[in-house]
DNA sequence: CGTCAAGTAACAATTCCGGTTGCGAATATC
DNA sequence: GATATTCGCAACCGGAATTGTTACTTGACG
């Protein structure tokens, strides 16, 4: 239901990081691999950066470049960084007094939590190194 | 002005309608105790008529009632017919000649598709009889 | 025939998101 | 030190999606 292309321009970003890790690269050299915006990618990545995935250098030669070794990089890394369900959140109560919404609430909510427990658990068992 | 009010609105109502199936409720009750619209009320629950959840009948002493006992409607029901997945689709593929890419999408749009499936049989568990 | 309620189309208001511009901060090169 | 390069960040624009609202048509009931 989500329509967001940021975790696909990081996981492509990544991916590409991992077949030539210590090479550095620019916001500019990637947005136009990814036929996007240089700020764009600096939003996206920074994110990443945030969580400790990636490494980020100012000034000349400077650029992107990972923090870890790829295969220390898994696709749940990146989705718990950019810290966006993919998973829709119920809203929140607003009828306290109703049995009826209470329930219905409690319930998805678990199921949706347990789901989303399970997404992460299947993006774990992949690395970016991995998907090459 | 969530986004995805619209499962919340449906569940809500059919929940509501469960605990007394016979009665009638025009769409401006339904709306009043929703706290929206009359408007929006008809286009959600449009969705579950077509899906032969709802019966709506017309003129005096119209409105909406379950097409079905409450115990054979299951929030699985609801959310599919409303075909709207909680679950975000990844993007389409834009660069077909590059094996990161192709593989990233391969993965992950797998991994979604088992995690909807999944989603769908825990929705399917409950009725909405059982929400009250 | 008159009333009530669903069905539907059209439009406004709001929100969300990516794209864009501009500028400041940091860092390498000269 | 001056200059060029690159990230960081804030602000704004424009399009898409969703909800709320108005208005009208269709159909059923008495
Ligand atoms: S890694 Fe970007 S198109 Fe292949
Ligand atoms: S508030 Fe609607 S059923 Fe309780």
């Amino acid at each position: 239901m989500k329509r967001n292309s940021r975790l696909s321009l990081a996981l492509h970003t990544l991916g590409h990081m991992a077949g030539d890790p210590d090479r550095m690269r620019t916001s500019a050299d990637i947005a136009e691999h990814a036929g996007t915006n240089p700020v764009v990618v600096r939003r996206v990545l920074g994110r990443l950066r945030k969580a400790g995935l990636l490494d980020a250098e100012k000034g000349h030669s400077g650029g992107w470049r990972l923090a870890r070794p790829p295969q220390d990089i898994t696709l749940a890394d990146v989705y718990l960084a950019l810290d966006e369900s993919l998973i829709a959140t119920m809203a929140e109560e607003d009828a306290p007094n109703c049995s009826v919404e209470h329930a219905l609430h409690r319930k998805v909510s678990s199921v949706m939590e347990d789901i989303e427990r399970s997404l992460i658990e299947r993006l774990a068992a992949t690395t970016i190194a991995e998907v090459k």
